[in-house]
RNA sequence: GGGCGCUUAGCUCAGUUGGUUCAGAGCACUUGGUUUACACCCAAGGGGUCGGGGGUUCGAAUCCCUCAGCGCCCACCA
């Protein structure tokens, strides 16, 4: 014997990694076949694997896996995502490490430091990818900032923009102080807080009475333009046309009225500082007010902010309510919680700020995209999230794509002056230039400027499944008439509104059609006290060394063994020793199969035709669950039924019953069909565990055949219900003979006989019990002279010939069972006895009743009848 | 403030339209077992009033109401 005891997967992982790269095994062409395709949620280019994207990625692998088994021509595209915002401020650490100042440095200068840090730390996660197993076709591998995905990102914003569906306009936006650019909504997230509410005193001017004015931000007061008091509010309607003075500023401002002022909230009060809030903005442009931004980009205070002026926006509300506090013109204090806005990237509040930006107008867009999902076009897995998706596509509010970053897809605009009143949208600067000419023949070309922010990166990855495809720019290639739609996208539903409903927006308007099928949501990996993962707290395992410790195969279904669509899932490295196990438990099934001694002369043996004949029941009968479990996505469902049947009834039973004894030799025949199953049953695991299923299979059949390549994912077959059914039955009654012999005391290697009059058992079960049991099963027509042990196994007994002294024991273990009948009994009777239930419930539910009354009276009469002849 | 979802065995979760013994699975646990594929194993076994209360029904884990706890998403109360 060569193969040793356990299963070593590094060898054998990477023999496989060496061959599917060798042969591009996994790539894809258009062909005749149907496709499957999957585009890969990419991930950022210069990210590491985490148990995030270690779950994610192998339902990839397994759906893909499974679609080629099943014969479509699967296309799983990788890639990776520039991420402009959580590149660029990496870049800029690694440059302020090296005292370079991001903005001391030319633009062409800093993205040929990006691209250096790209080059060097970019695409690691694809190879690692490669290690977990995924079977992506990585000749397709793509970058968002490839040119070809670069061009088709340009010409999307031409087209939007030609279509009237893009705008510059000025707004508050959301502010990030420390990567110094807008971000869109989504990129925000709220975070409850304890703060305070300051009160602070506006003196009336000519007057010596004063207001009360609550806010959460006291260094804003040199930005105040007005004091807004809501119109129906009775406290305040004498001030009606009266200024007040704004403490320490000094400076007047008027009193106007509105009703989205709160009467409840605070006095009743709202300093309006229409440059850094949306509602005051708003108040502002109302009642003309002037807009006066008191902050630099850095959110630290600027020149108006008088005596604050260059400190930080924290450090001045520290301040500011000390010098409050020492003026007496700080009122009260109270405590607070608010929710704060902060930046999903860097983690810092998020400031509002007046600014000039690019927005993509997306009422009309939405419409069709909420359509096809709420028509069930696209199908989403679990359905929960239709709601929240349609949630958002109800209340959309337009996209701000402009970044104020570097690293990212330049905004194709030009302008001709420094004040950017006038200009063109063009593909290039040429091309922009020619624009320009046709206006103004005399321009000064070298007044030409390109728009300096760039796209928001969810602007190219939004084209994704086009992209890749290059569908964009040639809508009609070879490629997306093939692949396009595609048929599933996995991914998290915390990038349902980011990256889902934008992709079903863009493809609705690009191509008038879906962009996939289905929505597969994972959970987020937490441990095992329920704790998200993060790096902060270091609970989270590194899957490589996890693979290192235990394999790919053991990795990937540890993760899947609890892994329900949408549900978090809670993983500790338990689940990987169990999947190990598993693997383990397949290497010696194989390790067994390699001991048998063939021989053409012999017949089969009766049990193991027996054997065959319900192993082909059960496996068609799980294939069928199997199946169903991936119609409904219901992964983690479809390996546990696989893990049963390799554990349970492949190896616990099947292989026991086949396995000749000790020197004995195997029929040519019975070796042939056993090895047929072996091979049925590597089919199954294959999506889930690629490298031992193609090593097991490579060495079990000695050819070069490849599972992906020769064999196919098997359709329903035929069942033999009342075979399988007796079969269970037979396994019922080797349970209970088991269970006699511990009790009793007895060891398994015991022969005994059992004497029953059960006919369904034939000769040929009966020796399939003889080799579970070691245990003799005869039929007898008289059972009743035989005064021994008896077990009851549904509407039959079985004699024990034990011939220890068990009376005793039988008898308390049979009160039992007739106690629990007779009560079973009672509860049919008094609803068969109830006449509403006659009345009311369907035919086949009374039927039911009666054949479970019919059952139980006769199992009654045995025990009874038993007992008696006990005593 | 609005919306969605969850609560079933020690843990993680299944449980289709209410109806065959429907109260399940895996892990964990208990007990017994090892020269003859696997102790990373085999065999047997014990665990739950389905979050609480009320209702509808012949019949409820499943439908309705209500209370409690937890989670998520959205929203411009400063």
């Amino acid at each position: 014997m060569i193969t040793g005891k356990a299963y070593k997967p590094k060898d054998v992982e990477e023999k496989w990694l060496a061959k599917w790269k060798k042969n591009n095994r996994y790539s894809s062409q258009p062909s005749n076949k149907s496709p499957y395709t999957i585009v890969i949620p990419p991930p950022n280019v210069t990210g590491i694997l985490h148990m995030g994207h270690m779950l994610n990625n192998t339902i990839q692998d397994i759906l893909i896996r499974k679609a080629r088994l099943d014969g479509f021509n699967a296309c799983w595209v990788p890639g990776t995502d520039h991420a402009s915002i959580a590149t660029e401020a990496k870049v800029v650490k690694m440059l302020k490490e090296k005292n370079i100042n991001k903005h001391e440095i030319s633009r062409s200068e800093f993205i040929d430091h990006a691209w250096e840090w790209t080059n060097k730390h970019g695409g690691i996660i694809m190879d690692q990818l490669k290690r977990i197993g995924c079977s992506c076709d990585w000749t397709r591998t793509k970058f968002t900032l490839d040119d070809d995905l670069s061009e088709s990102v340009i010409e999307m914003f031409i087209k939007l923009f030609k279509d009237g569906l893009i705008y510059r306009d000025k707004r508050i936006v959301n502010w990030d102080p420390e990567a110094k650019t807008t971000l869109s909504n989504e990129e925000v997230i709220y975070v409850e807080k304890d703060s305070k509410l300051f009160f602070l005193k506006y003196k009336i001017q000519d007057s010596d009475e004063y207001i009360s004015v609550a806010t959460t931000r006291p260094e804003t007061i040199f930005g105040d333009s007005a004091i807004a008091i809501n119109p129906n509010d009775k406290r305040y309607k004498k001030l009606k046309g009266s200024k007040v003075i704004i403490p320490i500023v000094n400076r007047l401002i008027p009193i106007v009225f509105d009703e989205m002022v709160e009467k409840d909230f605070g006095t009743g009060c709202l300093k309006v500082t229409p440059a850094h809030s949306e509602k005051d903005f708003s108040i502002g442009i109302k009642h003309k007010l002037e807009c006066i931004d008191i902050f630099n980009d850095d959110a630290t205070l600027n020149k108006n902010g008088q005596h604050y002026n260059g400190l930080d926006r924290f450090l001045a509300r520290k301040k500011i309510v000390a010098e409050l506090d020492e003026k007496k013109l700080l009122l009260d204090t109270k405590k607070y919680k608010n929710k704060l806005s902060m930046s999903e990237r860097t983690s810092c509040i998020v400031e509002p700020k007046l600014s000039i930006q690019w927005f993509l107008k997306m009422d009309l867009l939405s419409k069709p995209a909420l359509d096809t999902v709420i028509n069930d076009e696209i199908k989403f897995y679990p359905k929960k999230y239709v709601n929240t998706y349609k949630h958002w596509m109800e209340n959309i509010r337009d996209w701000n794509i402009s970044r104020q970053l570097y690293w990212g897809h330049r905004i194709p605009v030009y302008y001709c002056n420094k004040n950017k009143s006038k200009f063109v949208v063009a593909k290039s600067r040429n091309e922009a230039v020619e624009e320009f000419k046709k206006i103004d023949s005399n321009i000064d070309t070298r007044e030409i400027f390109q728009e300096n922010d760039v796209l928001d990166t969810w602007f190219s990855s939004w084209l994704w499944p086009i992209s890749v495809f290059d569908g964009v720019r040639k809508p009609k290639n070879n490629d997306i008439n093939y692949y396009y739609p595609t048929s599933t996208i996995v991914t998290g539903p915390d990038i349902i509104f980011f990256w889902i409903a934008r992709m079903v927006i863009s493809g609705l308007y690009l191509r008038d059609e879906k962009p996939f099928e289905n929505v597969y949501f994972t959970g987020i990996v937490r441990d095992n006290k329920g704790k998200k993962m993060s790096k902060q707290l270091g609970n989270s395992p590194d899957p490589i060394e996890l693979i290192e410790k235990y394999g790919a195969d053991s990795v990937r279904i540890g993760l899947l063994f609890s892994a329900p669509a949408g549900n978090d899932l809670l993983f500790d490295e338990s689940l990987c020793v169990q999947g190990r196990n598993f693997t383990n438990k397949l290497w010696n099934a194989f390790r067994l199969f390699e001991t048998f001694k063939v021989s053409s002369e012999l017949d089969q043996k009766d049990s193991t035709i027996q054997a065959i004949k319900w192993f082909e029941s059960k496996y068609n009968l799980k294939v069928n669950k199997i199946n169903q479990c991936f119609k409904n996505f219901k992964i983690s469902e479809a390996l546990m039924i696989i893990y049963k049947l390799v554990w349970d009834d492949f190896c616990s039973i099947f292989l026991e019953i086949v396995k000749p004894k000790f020197g004995n030799e195997l029929s040519q025949e019975s070796s042939l069909l056993i090895k047929s199953y072996f091979n049925k049953i590597l089919v199954l695991i294959h999506p889930f565990m690629p490298f031992i299923s193609e090593e097991l299979f490579v060495k079990l059949n000695t050819k070069k055949e490849i599972i992906s390549e020769n064999l196919i994912w098997p359709k329903s077959g035929s069942i033999d219900n009342s075979f399988l059914r007796d079969f269970d039955d037979l396994i019922l009654i080797v349970t209970k003979v088991r269970n006699f012999k511990k009790q009793k005391n007895i060891s398994f290697k015991d022969e005994l006989s059992i004497f029953h009059q059960n006919k369904n058992i034939n000769e040929s079960l009966s020796s399939v019990f003889k080799k579970l049991t070691n245990c003799k099963l005869i039929f007898s027509e008289d059972l009743d002279s035989k005064d021994l042990s008896t077990i009851v196994v549904g509407k039959y007994k079985y004699i024990v010939d034990f011939n220890q002294d068990t009376k005793e024991d039988d008898i308390i273990e049979l009160r039992k069972a007739l106690d629990y009948n007779l009560g079973f009994k009672d509860i049919i009777e008094k609803k068969l006895s109830n006449s509403k239930f006659i009345e009311n419930a369907p035919n086949n539910v009374i039927q039911g009743e009666r054949n479970k009354l019919d059952d139980v009276l006769k199992k009654i009469e045995i025990i009874k009848e038993t007992i008696s002849k006990k005593n």
